[in-house]
DNA sequence: AAACACCCTATAGTGGCTATAGAGTCAAGG
DNA sequence: CCTTGACTCTATAGCCACTATAGGGTGTTT
């Protein structure tokens, strides 16, 4: 199978998949007479199963850990735990995060009723201290 | 007052601003004899303003559009509402998306309840379909 | 005079891709 | 046989909002 029939296949761009091998997560595929990687069902299944964590917002490094252990399996999977465990951390924290933000955008939005000559949100905008110190918040989140 | 001096009233640092500088967002200070840059309470109120905005998450570019309509106000502040009504509507949907990644993360933490000699999570995580299709969200969430 | 804290510019790196340029491969149609 | 078109290849730059690093200058204190 070709890049292309393994991207349809996996619902990721062929740049992607390439993106991948170089980032280590797949391996190196064989080529064909003209130089196209041939791909297996092994490369089919490990590529869904990084989708799956990507869609659970996990980064390519919390990626490569899984990996690794499904490579060589050390017997309990306490560590898979520990993963998922620090992963589910860190997304509720986020939602957290999101949702306080949330709050000050309404509560914002209520202060401009109309047409008023000078608005009161940059007004609000404006005042005081900064609200939040530092968001140094985990990898979850975000996609341009 | 100098750049450190901004940074530690405002919470950021030195760096920031003066990406802030070239990213258009704060306007080019004088600069002293020793080529130090030399700022105002002016460039401090607007720093504000910036890392507030920020503080809600939002983009560089939302907050372009609400410092150009500061500096010349067009009467009515209809662009402001929509921009933090549209602002509101990015949040929440990441908020929807982060709430059903964390069920779906909860359920997976369920699978493994001890040290088995095959983890039941990889094995789920392997399975299937790609979860969700493409994550084309807004600009909300993430910082490393 | 030397140490130290601060400041400057320029450049590269972060994550997880996407976009572009310029070239090669391969099957089908004229 | 030749062209068209769809696919593939590599390499490089761009996205966002910064952060980190290198290599230097400034200014105050000891």
């Amino acid at each position: 199978m070709k890049i292309g029939e393994l991207a349809a296949r996996t619902g990721c761009q062929p740049v992607t998949i390439r993106y991948y091998e170089q980032a280590g997560l797949l391996p190196v595929p064989p080529r064909s007479e003209g130089n196209y990687r041939v791909y297996t069902r092994a490369h089919e299944e490990r590529l869904l199963f990084i989708r799956n964590c990507r869609a659970l917002d996990m980064s390519l490094d919390e990626i490569r850990q899984l990996l690794d252990y499904q490579d060589n399996p050390s017997g309990d999977c306490s560590e898979i735990n520990a993963l998922v465990e620090a992963h589910i951390e860190h997304v509720s924290s986020r939602i957290k995060v999101l949702q306080q933000l949330q709050d000050k955008l309404v509560a914002l939005r209520q202060r401009c009723a109309g047409a008023e000559p000078s608005c009161s949100i940059l007004q609000e905008l404006t005042a005081g201290e900064p609200h939040v110190s530092q968001d140094s918040d985990s990898h979850v989140g975000h996609s341009h």
